[in-house]
DNA sequence: GAGTGGTCTAGACCACTAG
DNA sequence: TAGTGGTCTAGACCACTCT
């Protein structure tokens, strides 16, 4: 009754449901569980994996929230269509991230990082005190040595102290902020609007004036509420498209 | 201890936690809880409820998800910032459910709406058999007079039957659809691009041709995978923004 | 140490689907 | 009717925060 009851570990300080969760999405990417193959009935996997049944659900519910698993009330649970696109609309990670992810092969130049005292629009956006200093990066992104997005961040220093000695070109960003500030990143948000490319941005990304693309502005907040990122993103969309997948509640 | 047991109702058939999490929105919204009021004790407000923690903490889960509130370990749970903008790169609703809970003042225009065969692309992406018919709308909305948004939707009308006859000025898409084919929506996914305008999108929102706007091509599904309704959007972006708001897990 | 949320259990009953 | 997920309970113990 606990043929897998190897696949968690339960002195591991890994929650249950998220060991559990892994292993399904496991399952799921190597195809041992295809497309609409239907799980066993939660109470039968709760027991085969000994676990109870309400952390079974906390697992199957993660997957659903991303669209991995559905479930159909009386009739069972069940793997959903295979998804292509970036999960960036969906879920907070870096586009370093999301690319890792996907298994893309990108690269990462930082044209200029230094520690100021930002412009008034950012200064007012992020609250700063008159002489608060942070880390600007600019950087650009290129997918088959293509240049497909221009980011410009801000950084605040004085909670992420020593961040502006990385090497951004191999670090990603969140991971850095992580580190240094010794928090977490627990949300963000993100607007997104269309623009025509200015001059700056044109020539980085080598398109002409004007071209459409997808600008994202986004904010990104520590624990109890204290924003320690802001950033602008310019992304051409012709190339590295951005989905959501969204629930109906 | 049942101070509140009066807010739920436990023989509506609404789930208790969904009846909590309304109640607490509407705290909330009713500024009765402001920005930074710390909630009581789990424990006790589950006791307050007279409901079990669980329950409680399900409720609580949702309007994190919503980022309404937010739980720190240690510390408690805290009503977040309010939230500004629209929780459309969020949660699937419609534009025009959307714009009601914003209150915003809108209109709606149909423009055209036919049982046709569609074009190809249609076909392909909805996997039609050849001659199988879709209900095409095709619609323009207005804000304070405004043209903001155009929609062109592909809905089949096997799943809907009766759904052709539909004033749609009137009645939002999305309950029309469930209205006509008898079952929820589950899910769908927004893919966001940037497009300059073309011509006829260009007259429709008295823009200049080759305006930067937002295009999401979208695709909703009944449970069970089913497909039921496709549709290309074209968004004024400076006037009706998209905010997402992200969880990092 | 007292108070908070985070995880987990073992059971119960209900609602929906299918043969 | 049997099998499935959906909801709910009452308890337990742990991890973290603050004083």
């Amino acid at each position: 009754m606990k043929e897998y009851s190897n696949v968690i570990n339960k002195s591991d300080p890994k929650p249950l449901y998220s060991q559990i969760a892994d292993w399904m999405s496991e399952k799921i990417s190597t195809k041992e569980w295809e497309k609409n193959h239907q799980l066993p009935a939660e109470e039968d996997l709760a027991k085969q994996l000994d676990v109870s049944r309400g952390t079974l659900r906390k697992a199957i519910s993660s997957l659903i929230k991303e669209g991995i698993l559905i479930q159909i009330q009386g009739k069972g649970t069940f793997v959903a269509e295979p998804k292509v696109s970036h999960p960036f609309g969906q879920e907070l990670i870096s586009f370093a991230e999301s690319m890792e992810r996907e298994g893309i092969n990108f690269e990462t130049k930082v044209l200029e990082k230094q520690v100021i005292v930002p412009k008034a629009s950012v200064k007012k956006k992020f609250s700063l005190t008159d002489n608060q200093k942070v880390l600007y990066l600019k950087r650009i992104r290129l997918i088959d040595n293509e240049p497909v997005i221009v980011l410009e961040n801000y950084i605040k220093v004085d909670l992420c102290q020593g961040i502006e000695y990385v090497k951004f070109e191999q670090m990603p960003l969140f991971e850095a902020i992580e580190k240094f500030s010794g928090q977490k990143i627990s949300f963000g948000t993100r607007q997104f609007e269309a623009r025509g490319l200015e001059e700056e941005q044109a020539m980085l990304l080598s398109m002409p004036i004007g071209t459409p693309v997808l600008y994202l502005d986004q904010i990104t907040y520590l624990d109890e509420l204290i924003p320690v990122e802001i950033s602008q993103v310019w992304l051409r969309s012709d190339k590295y498209s951005i989905t959501s997948y969204l629930q109906r509640d």
